[in-house]
DNA sequence: TGCCGTTATGTTAACGCAAACATAGTATCC
DNA sequence: GGATACTATGTTTGCGTTAACATAACGGCA
């Protein structure tokens, strides 16, 4: 049936044998209009017998168009990225356009400009960036992406760009403010690297909920997001002499570490201390104890992202905005009325 | 500095500039012989000027090359093949490729040609098919794939076609063995979906451990990979009335349900019940208790994976084969001597 | 001196496609 | 009945790049 002939099969090839001009089957192709019925059927009729696929390259060096968005980010090992990746690429999908992605290693002009290159430069037609640190401005990004559209997911709230992001010092204050009004008054934290717009709003919306309740706030360690580095930060809290009856990770897996950590120490979670997280990943509702925290909706957020820029790149026009969604409190068994 | 003039740069507007023809200038970007020190530097120096940029579609367009790599995947919100991806797209970079992927939903032809298309067809240069469930044979991904080059991870072990595998057999026999060497005798399983050629292989090799060691099967579920699946898992095999001072659970997620059901039953480990899983994802360690698992190495898994397909994109005979790496087991507080 | 190989550069064509323009037939209106 | 749309098709051109071929200058060598 499929004899290799070798050679690739071109517009050409199937308008010779529907007996039209190369470009009716372009038309054809595209669903333009003024085709009749019957050479439209002829040309699909020769397109199924050839199997013939458009080549891209040669569309976008014409259109100027690839239909092909860039995704550059942290990496996705994080379950958070890994979730928004995935809503991406699927929606992306439905709205016509293929995915490639770049990572890199930290946040800065060079890394961006490489990973764009990396991307085919000018092959992409939009770009999503997931880049929660600190440390390239908006005005320096437009200059860097020369002329590409892009969307930032997760960045500063109330930033002036086209951007999706989760209200993370909501979310902070959702868990404090529970732990408060459980009684506890002493509360420590294991942030997120403060580098991180996420990680930064979480630990300011601790301080600023903890004041405005009247409360001191309680010594706070900085993480790396890993278990690892929850587990350490229960060590360095404890061996610093701080005491505390509540404990608030900013996210899930330092949760589980610190939790683990506690143990070690011969503290019950909740009995003697109370600990909340941040993301509720799947696991979370599994971890011993079930865990207290607030989830993200990375999937919205991934798809808004798209649709955004698939938006932007239809009508240059669109007015840049921040779209912001709003986490939500899951209560479980890690947390505790003080008695 | 950068005024806008809105026009892309192209290797003439190069040529004008250093007052060399286009081919000059293709030959100094291409890094080609015969190019004059003072020529290629005054060219270097326009291109600099201009910030010009190869086209990509246009030099793909004549060369049949796009230096981009598909990788089409079940998705990646699991820790393995997240890690997978992850390394792909680095070592990809690394050898000049750039990463586009598309992900699944199940495993068919027709879901197989979709990714691909969506990839832009014939624009990638070879894919890596990170589809570790049964469904589609090898012949019919060579048809499908209609002559670009891939590579297959995760598949059957002993296939005959590019892979790169992990010995799942081999992993699992090391926990179970593990489990039998402590003196358990009543051993259930919690497998993965067993459809997955990984899940298929942990299986069997776990049937295959016991009865060399003269010892019967426990009864075995089927989970879904998730921790609300070992979770449930756990609950199926008490209501069935199984009786197991041991459980070998399919991956470390489901470790982490099945623990949580176990303890909700009045359980503990690993006094009453050992558990070990399969992967060591970075929060296995902190579980409670600490989890006894098989580590894989996702990252070489990934780099050896993408170093094939590039080996063969530059050489098209290089011969087939199945590249196999070999787990490791850790041990860590879950399981236990029997009494 | 004349021939040849090497080096350095320019010219032409082609990759596969779609936009723009050109042509021709057919229905529609007053 | 002729102007005016609309429909259906074909022809030409150019997107930006590299391969292939052409040219020219230069040095070495017999």
């Amino acid at each position: 049936m499929e004899l290799s002939d070798s050679k690739r099969v071109t517009l050409e090839d199937v308008a010779q044998l529907a007996r039209v001009s190369a470009q009716t089957v372009s038309r054809v192709v595209n669903d333009h209009p003024y085709v009749s019925d019957n050479t439209r059927q002829r040309v699909l009729e020769a397109i199924r017998t050839l199997d013939y696929r458009p080549n891209r390259a040669a569309r976008s060096l014409v259109t100027q168009r690839s239909y092909m968005v860039g995704i550059i980010t942290f990496g996705f090992l994080h379950y958070g990225p890994a979730q928004m990746v995935t809503h991406i690429e699927r929606t992306a999908k439905a709205r016509g356009y293929g995915v490639a992605f770049s990572t890199i290693d930290q946040m800065s002009r060079d890394a961006i400009r490489d990973a764009i290159d990396v991307l085919g430069d000018r092959s992409i037609d939009g770009l999503v960036l997931i880049t929660p640190t600190m440390g390239v401005s908006h005005a320096e990004l437009v200059q860097v992406c020369d002329r590409v559209p892009f969307v930032q997911i997760d960045i500063e709230l109330g930033t002036q760009a086209p951007s999706v992001v989760i209200d993370q010092w909501h979310g902070s204050q959702l868990v404090t403010q529970h732990l408060i009004d459980l009684g506890h008054r002493d509360i420590c934290e294991i942030s997120g690297p403060l580098n991180w717009y996420g990680a930064h709003a979480r630990h300011q919306s601790w301080l600023a909920t903890l004041q405005a309740a009247g409360t001191e706030p309680g010594m706070s360690v900085e993480g790396d997001w890993t278990a690892q580095s929850g587990y350490n930060g229960i060590h360095n809290l404890l061996t610093h002499g701080a005491r505390f009856s509540a404990l608030v990770a900013a996210n899930d897996q330092m949760a589980l570490g610190a939790m683990r950590a506690l143990r070690v120490h011969h503290l019950h979670i909740p009995e003697d201390v109370s600990v909340v997280g941040f993301d509720d990943i799947p696991e979370a509702a599994y971890f011993e104890p079930p865990l207290t925290t607030v989830r993200q909706d990375f999937t919205a957020l991934g798809e808004q992202s798209i649709e955004y820029l698939v938006d932007l790149l239809n009508d240059p026009d669109t007015p840049d905005h921040q779209r912001v969604l709003y986490p939500k409190f899951i209560e479980r068994s890690s947390t505790r009325q003080i008695e």
